[in-house]
DNA sequence: TTCAGGAACATTGTACACAATAAACATTGA
DNA sequence: TCAATGTTTATTGTGTACAATGTTCCTGAA
């Protein structure tokens, strides 16, 4: 069996990224290479590649000879990030085939299940992820590869929100179980319905 | 006044990226951060951070503890990379306002006569990076901060395909005064018929 | 001959040191 | 007191050395 042995870059772009996502570092806070160096015990060399990729994923902003810094999101942002997602959502929804469909569904129904089951038991972050697999893998099903590169790029900010919004219990149920009701008209061909369901879905907005 | 001082990494990401662009850098090509170093007259360090940046721009492929290599374009990728295009571009359309298309109008017409001025003197790298201004720009119009973000991202694969493509002088032209024809229909409030030539134009059908 | 194994080499990954610049602070004059 | 400016300090940008790993080529046995 052959061992990824993942770059210590890797591993602490990981390890920051689950860090912002589970709202340890505030926004606006400033991140300092010297200081996560000594923190991860590893020189300063991995971490600036770490905070770059994060940078490049919009979860810090980089100013040039200066600090860091955690980035946040504007309401005007948000409501951006959740216009585009429902569009390219659409998008996919329109091109995903029957035969594809098929082949993704046992792995879709599984991220749908997995999510209310974390809840269930306490683990809001892994709902979430599992959340975002879930929609990731709904992308990549269209079958364009460049939708799925621009759409897991995106993931990392949807994820930040999805921190922000910060739902109630109850809502947030309510919200997983249309993963399921989404599979079940897309398997039976009712793509528009589908597409009036995800802009529900994403904007949370009602009926 | 304030000097900008361009970091080392920045600017050899910039170099890099150009001579890609150019085809002076063919796909499937190795890249050694060693060999690039000194032929840039820099150390590896800021080499391998503009590695690494192209690499999220998806013009270099990066496998871990190996060469990295230019990236190429299948054609299948192209039709996803155009679909995807058409999409994000008619999603613009429809959210610019009449009052951010008469602001960024001038800037919009400038693009469009450079595109055509520059391809007149033969000047064919400069009109393609005109071109993918004024995409960007339209695509800016639409107010949406994330799809702009995005399909700026987006743009350095489409720089990479229209080299690739390579289209013949005339249906150069034709194409380039698309642009213009797209903003009369703006201005003209005609959104739909603006979508549509989007379609033709950046798809390369016919009518 | 061909395949397995290993040694030599090439190249990336990481640590560390120094240089360059921006931020913070103190000092002086009004 | 406050503003402007020089000085110190903190932090990023880059260069260099070494470590770890992947690659290539050779050797020898089936």
């Amino acid at each position: 069996m052959q061992i990824v042995q993942q770059s210590l870059a890797d591993q602490i772009y990981t390890e920051l990224k689950n860090s912002i996502l589970r709202g340890e570092l505030a926004p606006r806070e400033k991140i300092r290479e010297d200081e996560l160096a000594s923190r991860f015990g590893v020189s300063r060399t991995p971490v600036r590649e770490a905070i770059r990729r994060l940078s490049d994923y919009g979860l810090v902003n980089l100013a040039p000879r200066s600090h860091a810094a955690i980035a946040g999101i504007s309401d005007k942002e948000a409501r951006d990030i959740a216009d585009l997602r429902v569009e390219l959502e659409c998008f996919a929804i329109d091109h995903i085939s029957g035969e594809l469909l098929e082949e993704r569904l046992p792995e879709l129904s599984r991220y749908a299940a997995e999510c209310i089951y974390a809840l269930s038991i306490g683990e809001r972050d892994r709902s979430f992820s599992e959340d975002s697999l879930f929609h990731i893998a709904l992308v990549e099903t269209s079958g364009n590869a460049a939708l799925a590169e621009v759409y897991r790029r995106l993931d990392a900010r949807i994820q930040l929100l999805r921190v922000k919004q910060n739902l109630d219990e109850d809502r947030l149920v309510g919200y997983l179980n249309q993963h399921s009701e989404l599979l079940s008209l897309m398997k039976a061909g009712k793509t528009d319905e589908a597409k009036k369901l995800i802009r529900i879905h994403v904007l949370h907005s009602e009926a």
